[in-house]
Parts: structure tokens; sequence; C-alpha cells
DNA sequence: TTCTTCACGCTTTTT
DNA sequence: GCGTGAAGAA
């Protein structure tokens, strides 16, 4: 049995030779594999030291502990022939997918039609064939989250044989792995570092002082955008096309851009975009070194193809030339990344781009009930370039989709938290309900809310771990004790926690560094010897340096999360901490603890660096609680909930107005699969909202119901109108309409009082647009965001135009109005600043004088006085006393 | 060097 | 309306 061991044990490129090789012993089943090559010489020391010598040598190759190694050895599961067991709950288009495993395939596989499952078991299926050992299967995905959430499920399937699935990551970790291979190819040393996002910034910004550029007109951030582009799109500096070079300062941009590839290479840098970049040019101008992965990777599989950018075409592209057996999952219809540099295209074009490739469509939905299923097909069928699928689904008719038109953001929120107060008596969870938003602005009202009524809730999203300050802080430390020419590094820490160091004095450093041409561990050091400094920079300068010395000796005998203790401790930014009385501080501690605590589980700090530089996860894992989830619609994607709401359906919000006016038709297609993303996400339940008006950066606004409101079908939703308002055509407009409030008889009734009431009869025939409400430019608060006659004012006109409509009533209709919808009484103010009173926290909260409170940017404090919307809270850090409006949690 | 003041611009997010 | 970031003042 020892001969059916999986090469991948032993480190690439060593294990290449494939099953069926001449020179091999039979197994049991008949199939050839082959012997195992000799001793690696490139194996690291200490692996073999750690080798006990009674065991055979095939062990010799295998690094991992010896407790997993047994199990690791055994042949892998199934008989070389179909595994029955996996195939069963399959249909038939999912087993077709999973069974066609030669040539190229693209499975279209619409939301919630068992993609994860397919993948996984196509990849379960192929090893149990033996058709390939895990070491040559390539399986890329675009997150470390899908990655490894798909090999545990593969793994679950085959069982421990499937642990030599190595190659199995991220386009980026992937492709990290091969460069660090060949790094000289790419004139990189294979220690190279992993810039993220701000060093990249950080760099740029130099290049553009440097190059006398004016940054307020000539943005560092346009610039990155730019760079991004142009590495997505595979573009070098030298074959960037004239024109391309001329969206930055006069035509500088070419050069910048070179500029700043020739400081990556000095710095033996890479940026995430330079990891698929190099990789390709390795590719293509070293054809032996594909040669190697032709024959490496015998299957190819790619998760959420549709996302895809032209780099990654091409390094797949190159990569399937061997084998041919490339299979692409994904659903164009889901392509919300075109931001980043997505090509729907790739997707649309894949037979073409894989001649004789297979298409198998999965079509059998097993999420959510028709009525949702139906209300989003018919949304997302308004788009063009689709490739078209119809999704059927088993589920039974279910609820109705519900779209609700309200006042505002804060009624909105109200409405939302009341259904999932219901939910929540009538026996579900929390955790069953999803509000999915297009920005996260918009989150903001439903947190208040959430917080007002005490409802559990969580946020998703949000600064990642690993790009947080402090922990972004703590590696620049240990990044500079690995290698002192890390400059970066040097600057990011050198003056935190403040020692004396500012600007002036790091340009010095710039400075010298370029003149001796040295890095600033050095340039620095040098000058504290000179007098070219004096002062509080100089002793500042020494400290720093000396203690870096000092910590660097150390981590040769430290265990590494204690060496990270000292330095934080040592330097001073433990205490800096907790001098710092924010609340945010002590987060930030626990942050480090957390960082210090994570750092345990490698072996070696060089180890965990290189692990932070590619998986930058958000290390919050806490499902376990029962709480509401609020995250936007782009990072819903793939998830799932009984419950969803979809809030902020109006003209602007959702679809984007950037992404209107920045993309045009191929925005608003894109929007519009958001849309479809969003509906998808529901198995049993979508509610849908849109507001009159809204708070958009602290100004009222006026906003029209979304064009995607218009396009839902009237057959599958419920309409109902707190405003006496509803979407004046389309969709439930149209002449079915499928709603309790479809009675033609009493339009003419409401045509009055749905604008100032809106407790009874607010809820308006689809039939008939309300007049009501004042025209346009009437209203004090109502305008869109640059005035009247703004392009967005004027679609907006436009579309009303078209579609028959009347404006929504304005803010004022709202404030002559006795009642609101739940009772509560409503301020007698006229303006919106005044009805901003009724959602505040002051008046809805019912606090009082003496109240302790907590405040999101000032911590705890005690209410002195309650003007209106306006709080005077004492807060306890040095006793300042502040004038609150913004939102304050009851203690 | 650090504190204050004004201007700007403001999706979506991974690696 | 708010936070960031760059320029000016102490």
């Amino acid at each position: 049995m020892s001969d059916s061991r999986d090469p991948s044990d032993i480190p690439f490129p060593d294990d290449e030779r494939e099953p069926g090789s001449d020179d091999d012993t039979p197994l049991p089943d008949g199939l050839n594999f082959h012997r195992l090559p000799p001793a690696d010489e490139d194996l690291p020391e200490d692996t073999r030291e750690d080798i006990p010598a009674d065991l055979t040598d095939d062990r010799v190759f295998d690094d991992r502990p010896i407790s997993q190694r047994a199990s690791a050895r055994q042949a892998p599961p199934g008989d070389g022939g179909v595994n029955a067991a996996w195939l069963d709950g399959l249909n038939p288009q999912q087993r077709e997918a999973v069974l066609s495993t030669e040539g190229p395939l693209l499975v279209l596989a619409g939301a919630g039609t068992g993609k994860t499952r397919v993948l996984t078991t196509r990849v379960a299926h192929i090893l149990a064939q033996r058709r390939a050992w895990p070491s040559q299967m390539l399986v890329v995905t675009f997150t470390n989250k899908a990655a490894r959430e798909m090999r545990e499920r593969t793994l679950a399937l085959i069982g421990p044989e499937g642990e030599g699935l190595r190659w199995f990551g991220t386009f980026h970790s992937v492709s990290a792995q091969i460069l660090r291979r060949h790094a000289e190819l790419a004139k990189l040393k294979s220690g190279f570092t992993v810039l993220d996002t701000d060093d990249q910034l950080r760099l740029i910004k130099q290049i553009l002082e440097a190059e006398g550029i004016d940054q307020k007109r000539w943005t560092p951030r346009y610039l990155a955008s730019l760079i991004d582009g142009w590495k997505n799109r595979a573009i070098w500096p030298e074959k960037l096309p004239p024109e391309e070079g001329r969206q930055f300062a006069e035509g500088k941009g070419v050069k910048l851009y070179q500029l700043y590839q020739n400081r990556l290479a000095t710095l033996n840098a890479v940026d995430f975009g330079d990891l698929l970049l190099h990789t390709i040019r390795i590719f293509t101008e070293h054809p032996e070194v594909l040669a190697e992965y032709h024959a490496k990777f015998k299957y190819i599989l790619v998760d959420e193809y549709q996302d895809t950018n032209v780099a990654q075409y091409l390094w797949l592209r190159l990569l399937a030339q061997g084998s041919n057996n490339i299979c692409c999952v994904g659903d164009d219809d889901q392509s919300i990344y075109g931001w980043r540099g997505a090509e729907v295209d790739n997707i649309l074009r894949f037979e073409k781009d894989f001649p004789g490739a297979k298409v198998i469509r999965l079509e059998q939905n097993y999420r959510s009930t028709a009525h949702i299923l139906a209300a989003a097909s018919h949304v997302i069928a308004q788009n063009t370039s689709r490739l078209g699928k119809t999704l059927r689904t088993d589920a039974g008719e279910g609820d109705l989709v519900k779209v609700r038109g309200v006042w505002d953001g804060e009624q909105e929120a109200r409405l939302i938290c009341d259904d999932i107060t219901s939910w929540k008596q009538s026996n579900r969870r929390y955790a069953e309900c999803a509000v999915l938003v297009r920005a996260s602005w918009q989150m903001r009202a439903f947190e208040e809310r959430f917080i007002v009524t005490g409802t559990p809730y969580r946020v998703i999203g949000g600064p990642r771990f690993f790009e947080r300050q402090e922990i972004r802080d703590a590696l620049a430390y240990l990044r500079l004790i690995r290698s002192e020419a890390d400059d970066l590094a040097f600057e990011r820490v050198c003056n935190t926690p403040k020692r004396g160091i500012g600007d002036t004095t790091i340009q010095k450093a710039y400075v010298a560094a370029r003149e001796l041409n040295t890095y600033l561990t050095r340039a620095t050091d040098m000058m504290i010897r000179g007098d070219e400094i004096r002062g509080p920079a100089k002793t500042g300068l020494r400290r720093f340096l000396i203690d870096m010395e000092r910590w660097r000796t150390q981590a040769g005998d430290t265990e590494h999360p204690r060496l990270l203790e000292i330095i934080l401790e040592e330097s001073g930014y433990t205490d800096m901490l907790q001098a710092d009385k924010s609340p945010q501080a002590q987060s930030r501690l626990d942050n480090l603890k957390e960082l210090v605590r994570a750092m345990g589980q490698f072996g070696t700090l060089n180890e965990f660096l290189e692990h932070v530089e590619l998986v930058m996860d958000n290390a919050e894992g806490s499902n376990s609680h029962d709480q509401v989830q609020i995250l936007t619609l782009h990072s819903a994607k793939g998830l799932e909930w009984p419950m969803v709401f979809l809030p902020g359906w109006e003209e602007e919000v959702f679809p984007s107005r950037r992404s209107l006016d920045e993309q045009g038709a191929k925005g608003l297609e894109e929007e519009r699969r958001l849309a479809y993303v969003g509906i998808t996400r529901a198995r049993e339940r979508a509610y849908i909202s849109f507001a009159a008006n809204r708070q958009i950066y602290g100004r009222w606004t006026s906003v029209l119901p979304s064009r995607f409101v218009d396009e839902l079908p009237a057959q599958h939703v419920d309409a109902v109108s707190e405003t006496g308002y509803v979407a004046p055509s389309g969709g439930f407009y149209g002449s079915e309409v499928k709603s309790q409030w479809d009675r033609p008889s009493s339009t003419a009734a409401r045509e009055d009082s749905a604008v100032f009431d809106n407790t009874s009869a607010g809820r308006a025939s689809p039939l008939s647009p309300l007049k009501g409400g004042t025209a346009g430019g009437s209203g004090s608060g109502g305008g869109f965001r640059g005035g009247y006659d703004s392009p967005g004012w004027r679609r907006a006109q436009e579309a009303s135009a078209t579609r028959g409509a009347t404006r929504p009533p304005d803010i004022e209709g709202r404030a002559f109005r006795s009642g609101d919808s739940d009772g509560r009484p409503l301020q007698r103010g006229k303006t919106p600043g005044d009805m901003l009173a009724s959602s505040d926290p002051a008046a809805s909260s019912g606090l009082q004088p003496g109240q302790r409170i907590f405040h999101e940017k000032f911590g705890y404090g005690r209410v002195t006085e309650i003007d209106g919307a306006k709080l005077t809270v004492a807060f306890d850090k040095a006793g300042v006393k502040k004038v609150v409006e913004s939102f304050v949690k009851r203690v």
C-alpha cells in the first residue's frame, strides 16, 4: 500500500509525474502510479531532523505532524469508479457537471442551485476515479474564505486523502506560491514582500512628491486606482497605450507607473496585481516553466468565473493549455465586481475562448420559494448581456415579495425592526434575518433603531482585522525586525508612538538614503552619528534604532509571540493606548492581544508574516450569537437567510448614481445584477422598501423609487405604501395587481387624503399614482444633490414624465399630518430640521437629564441637558462637556 | 513639531 | 454633516 502515496507531500517540482507512468509498481486496482523520487534536496533542514529514524523513507517527505501522516497514506476512497453515494443526491444537470471531467466545461450555476456542491463533488470524484493526485488539481477561488470552505467540504467527501490538495486557493495565493519558486525570473528574491493597499498608497505618494506633482489635483488614490486597473488588464508600463497614460498629470501616467514598478523592484516587493502579472510574464517568456505546470495540473477548477479580470483570464488560459481540463463555475447574472476589473465578458465568451467547451446550466434552485425566485428572475431578465437561465424551484409558492413605500429612512428602519421583532416572537431567530444595503452609510439608521429597541445585531464587513491601524503598526515592527531594509515599515513606526521624529526628519532620511544608495535604517544610523539633525529628533531616532537593534537580537532566542509583547511594552505602544481614553483604545489593546495569540499558531516569525501578507482574513467569527445581520449587497453574495430586507431602493441610491454616471448602461446592468443577488438571498421572505425622503450626507433629499421597483412582476408582489405613493409604472402599476389594495373604487377618495393621511387609507392603488405633495422645487428640503439642474434631477424629471407620474409627497406633506403610521405623534415642526427631532434619540429613547449614556466617539458620559434634538453631555473623559446630536446609546 | 483651520468629497471590496 | 488631509500658526 505504500505505493499509493500521494506525491503531493513532496515539494513541487518533483511530484509532477503522473499516475500511469511506466516505471511504476502496479496498484491493487490495476492503475500504475509512479514511485517516489529520491530524497528532496530542497527540504528545509528542520523538517528532516524531525523524522524518526525507524520510519520508512516515504515519510521523509511528509512534513505534517506524525499523527496526521498515517491516515494520509491510505488509498483514496472509491474503487476508481463512480461513488454512487455522492451522486445520488444530485439532479441530472449537477451529475453531468460532476461527471464531464474531460475538456473545457462551463457550469452556469444560477443562485442557489448547488454550485459549491457540484464543485466539491467534482473534485472528490476526480480523485476517487484516480484521474489525478490531489497535488495535480488546481482549484482557484477569489477569497480565502471560499477556498477554505470549499476545501473543507471536499475533505468531508473524500476524507483525509484529499489533504494533499495543495493548489487550492485564491488566484493570488496560488500565484504567490508559483512566484516564490521562480522569483529570480521576475528579478525578485524569493523572500519578496507583498504590499497591501496602504503601503502601495504611501509608495505612490512618495513618487508623486519626488516628481513634484500637485497631489491635490492628482491624488495618489487616483493613480493607485489607475495602476490597479492597468494591472487588472495585464498591462505593463511599457505596453501602456499613450492615451491611457494621459489620464494622469498631463501624460506623466506612464512614467509614474514605471517609477512605481522600479521602486517595487528595489524594495524587493510586489503588489497584489503583480502576483498575477509576474506569473503571466514568466509563463509567456519561459515556456519551459509553463510546461512544468502544464504537466503538473491535470485538472483546473475555477469558482465565480464571472468575477475574473483580464489578468486572471490570461493566467487561466495559459495554464489550461496543458491538460485542457478546465472547469469554470459561475453565474453571469451575479457578476457584481466590474468596478474592480471583473469582465462579465469572460464568462459570456467562454465557448469561444475554449473551443469544444461544454456548457451546463444548473437551473434547479434549492433555496427560495417561487414568488421570490420569480421576482428576481423577472428583474434580471431586463438585462441584455446575459447568457440566460430559467430558474425553477420545488419549494412552493411561499409569500409574495413585499414592497413598501415609506416616508424616510427612520420609518423604514422602524418598520423593518418591527417585522424582525414579530419574527422573533413567532419563535424564529434574529440570525435568520439580514438587512442588505447598497452602501454602508445606509447601515447607520438600522443600527440606531436596533440599539434603541435592544435588538441584537451584527455588522458584517467593515475594516478587516489585519487592516486596522494597531495591527498594521505591530506588523510593521515585526517586518522591520525581519528585514531592516523595509523602508515602508520603518516610516510607519519610527514615530509611533511619538518619538519626536517629524516629517522633516523623515525627508532628510530619505534624501540621505538615496545619496548613500541604502535603506532608512542604515541612513538614519549614519545621520545620528553626524550632526545633520539634533534635538528631540536625534534622541528619538537614536532610541528607536537602539530598540530595534535590541529586539532584532532578541528575535533569535525569543518565542515570536513573546517578542511582540516585548516590543509593544518597551516601545511604549501599550502605554500610548492605555493613556488614550477614547473607547476605541480598549478594543485596540484587545486586538493586539488577539494578534499575539494568533502568532502562536505559526512556527516562525517569517511563516507568520508570509501568511498575514496574503491572508487578510476577517478575524471575527462569532457566528454563535443570535443576531440580525447588517451587510452590503456585495458582501451578501454567496450567503442566504430565511428573511431578507432590501431597503433603500431609490434612484441614485440603488441603482447608485455614480455607477450610472461612470458606467452608463453597463453600470445599470451591474446594479440590476446586484438587485438580483439581493432578492435571491431570501429563502422565505423578501422585503423591499423605498423612501420618499432621505437624508443623504446630512441633506434632506427627495428621492424617487428605484426603477428596479417598477421592474418587479406585479403578480409576485404585495405592494403597500405608507406614504400614499407607489411606484408609478410597469411592475405593479400594471394590469394584474395581486394586492389587497387594488381596489379602483377607492382611488378617487384617496387622491386628496393620501398625501396628508397615511394612517388608514394611506395605501395607494397601484393603478393610480396619487397627486399631492408639491412638484419638485417647492420644498425647502427637497431637491436632488447638485440642485434642480443637476443631471440627476433632470434624469429623475424625465423618468417621472415618461412614467406619467407626479412627484412623491414632499417633506412638508408629512409635517401637516397629525399622526404617524404607528401612532407615534409627529413633532410640530415644518422643516426637515425639525422633522429630524422626531427621529432624534433624545425624543424616541426617552432620555432624562442625569441618564448615563455611551457615545460612539466620546465614550461614557452623563446627560446634563436636553434641548430638542440636542443633548448636552458631560463626558467622563477629562470632564468634557459636549453638545451631541449624533447617536448615543443608553447605559 | 504639533495644534488649528479650512476645503473637499462622499459606493461597492478582495487580494 | 462628517471625517480626512493638507496648509498655516504657535
